[in-house]
DNA sequence: ATAACGGATGTTATATCATAACGCGATGCG
DNA sequence: CGCATCGCGTTATGATATAACATCCGTTAT
């Protein structure tokens, strides 16, 4: 059995480059990430962009396609449908997550009635967060 | 009464970028745009940038954040609701548009929810088209 | 008429995001 | 050992997007 990356374990750059997003407020591009972790040795995009792809097969981070940007999860435990939907606040970049089975399955629906196979989907809210909205 | 520019009539670009989107298959980037319409005079990217931030604005065109591409309204008459689903064919790259009221409704319900402020969102669906499936 | 203004335009340069391609070194396995 | 695999580091480049500035041309005010 071979123990050394093929399946669980975080190599050393997984680890900084996850150990980042989930200490960010927000979500960071692949550049935010690699000028943060500059000190710890990264050098190049490559470099993050590889942990950032592994981690995604892994469910730990999400990429929001509206910034360019990249999230950890925020519970990589189970298994998330294909359909989580994130609130991006427009005013502090706050991204959280939201899991909504209805949604969920009513996009599953939607789509077969659309003679459409789904395999995967992106909901992105654009908007005011809570703590905004109150300031 | 000036009739340049105040609000309906496209310019020469904007009408130039509508068409060729309106007439391509698939979502376009803005350089497959720039490239495409070369011969008609347009130089460089900001002509075709420009020209699509007014579309979208005029509701005619719509960003695919998961593409970087844009792609011409089907239904540009009726005000859709901030809650369009696109169906992205990973096959033949085909875009569909779909309107549900439904889960525009059930979206704008669990931003209330999250206590989130809702104003634009983007909905994209991956998988693969009936023909495509048929194939 | 003409000066001043505003909006669209054209153009150059540059910022930002992402990946191709190569070689190295460690590890597991025959 | 010899070889395959995988992560890694590095360089270079491709792809997407915008800043900044000069110009042109109707409209409007004088």
């Amino acid at each position: 059995m071979t123990d050394k990356q093929s399946g669980e374990t975080l190599t050393r750059n997984q680890t900084l480059v996850l150990e980042a997003l989930s200490a960010a407020e927000t979500a960071m591009t692949a550049y935010a990430l690699l000028d943060v972790l500059r000190d710890s040795g990264l050098r190049a995009p490559p470099q993050v962009y590889r942990a950032l792809e592994r981690l995604r097969a892994l469910g730990l981070v999400h990429r929001i396609e509206s910034l360019n940007a990249f999230v950890a999860c925020c519970h990589p435990d189970h298994d998330h449908a294909p359909a989580t939907i994130f609130a991006i606040c427009e005013d502090c970049g706050t991204v959280s997550e939201i899991e909504n089975e209805a949604i969920a399955g009513r996009l599953e629906t939607v789509a077969g009635e659309a003679d459409f196979k789904l395999s995967r989907s992106a909901i992105e809210l654009k908007g005011q967060c809570g703590d905004c909205t109150a300031k």
